[in-house]
DNA sequence: GATGAATGAGGATTCATTCAT
DNA sequence: AATGAATGAATCCTCATTCAT
């Protein structure tokens, strides 16, 4: 049962990968989840209407190779310097569903799902800066709530621009986490 | 440049705005432009064809933006946080158009011509930030070519949180210009 | 009859009248009666199928309507003017249910069913028409059968005309009424 | 250019005729029309639009069977005779394309255009009417705009009953036929 | 270059109908 | 008998694109 709405999410997001958003049928969607035409449309309402549950999905992966990645007994700039690693790794690997979750979200009414989509990840992410300052390891005038967000948007930024924007030759990966990294510990303000 | 062409240009952001990328049809873009349905394919090849031309018109107005707002006489301080404003002030005011022109060049092949486009960008902050390093005002160990693409996409990142992916209250655009500021100086490693 | 049938007929009627048959849903009909889906087909074999069954209840009510308010031991003249009186108030009443049973009916192959549905309403007419005749009331050579036919027929058109097809004014109810009485007493050729 | 818009309604009559209105397929009468699928577009706006060009188309047409049919310079009692027979010819012909249209109008919100689209007719029937009471051929009291609409309607009832809606046996038309003849006569009150 | 009527391929979506429970 | 989730055939209509003028 929830079963064929999980079915539909991972059918799409490997067509969409394939074939990109535009050029997918939902036709090929159900076709590769093994359901019929109709029963797409229990579950959802359209094509793009798919795409903010792909986001859920992808916000989990990414949180689960972080969660993964980052060794809490490390130092603190180690454990920046795995979670970089970690962002870039997914964001790698599911390059094409990053690009198709901004346009499709984008292309549509979903924009403001974005918030929602994320929070579980700003939430993190505002708890390991929150520990570190209270730790003393970071500057004491940071706002662990506001930063979390410009943080991952760095990191991300930066992970997208190597993967997606850019014709970059091999060696730019290296360089951008090492960027991203030194820039994250300086405005984070970090104590050695 | 052709006056038809501008013509289209225009009339695809603006029923783009109105309608969605998704929803919007090469006729509605041409009745806007008050030219004939074929006369369209003398320029542009597709519907989507027309977005890098509109990504390159947002460029332009950012960087007009910027250079109309920063004070070069100012402290780098004081130029940053005027840089912020002004990129805030353009996102705000097209908000819209920045979004579609996210999805219409995710949602083909045109993705990789970001770069590109936003080269005129990168440039500028390059040597924003250079100026700055050789004046001794930066950190000495930093990259301002890697730094000013890292910049450019923290500030944007906050902006288009603050105006398209949010649901934020009124006050949040002075905290988010306020921490992203702080953020970058710390990047930076400004010293005062 | 069973109770779920009557159900249904009664909520085909109702959202037959308000969606039209065209726009009308299986779905919407079930939802209306409150019984499954599936239990539909058990009493009627598709949507337009339920078309006879509302024709039926129809006849009845104009029937009923008519017995209802012709006096019969008033003079014939009056009888006539009551039973026009009857028929436009039912066709006044269910407008819509008339028209779409026309267009159901003709949709189908079930327009000669026609006949079958209004037998009780000419046999009725026919006896009217026989009984006033043998009291030598109307013209010796009038055929009960064939005149009852085209009265209801006569009446029958003038009341559509006035609530279905026309933009008529208010008065409009009033003039055709006393126009049909007349033509039909003088092509009756009654006595005074 | 007009000629396409000529082209589908033919053509619509036509496979109207064959296979039923609901039946049809607009690729039904665009490939008997010629043209292209989405030309039927713009000339109508779906498939039901088409029904109230053909009313227009049968009303000319019945107009032109009684001008060709009825006689001016033979007596009243005859021209009424022609008439009929005229009508009665007409609805054999186009038995189909009649039911059709009373479904395809009752179907839609078209039902109201009913009005316009007879008027022709009716006001031949009047000027008809006018004439005979001037002539003193008819009785004093009748109103002939009004009248020309019952009788209308009279004779398209009779008409339609034994081709439509009747499984009547070959006699019945001569019936009908001299039926309403005399009931036309006696409800208008004709002078011999 | 400019036009805009005509095209027709193409796919989303609907909804009557089924059938296992 | 009753259910209602699942089905998938069926067709409408859109709209990007063309091309004769």
């Amino acid at each position: 049962m929830d079963n064929k709405k999980e079915r539909i999410i991972h059918a799409a997001m490997e067509v969409f990968t394939e074939k990109g958003i535009e050029k997918t049928k939902v036709s090929d969607i159900v076709k590769k989840a093994g359901i019929a035409q109709g029963t797409f449309y229990i579950y959802f309402s359209s094509k793009l209407s798919v795409v903010p549950s792909i986001a859920e999905v992808m916000v989990e992966k990414t949180l689960d190779e972080i969660m993964r990645t980052v060794n809490k007994s490390d130092s603190f700039s180690n454990q920046m310097k795995d979670l970089i690693d970690a962002v870039f790794s997914v964001t790698k690997e599911y390059r094409q569903i990053f690009a198709l979750v901004y346009a499709g979200l984008a292309a549509t009414e979903y924009l403001q799902e974005w918030e929602a989509l994320y929070s579980p990840y700003y939430t993190w992410m505002s708890k390991f800066l929150s520990d570190a300052k209270e730790a003393g390891t970071l500057r004491e005038n940071l706002d662990p709530d506001q930063t979390a967000v410009l943080l991952i948007d760095l990191i991300e930024s930066a992970a997208e621009q190597t993967f997606l924007y850019s014709h970059g030759d091999k060696d730019m990966e290296a360089i951008k986490k090492k960027e991203v990294w030194e820039f994250s510990l300086y405005g984070l303000g970090v104590q050695k």
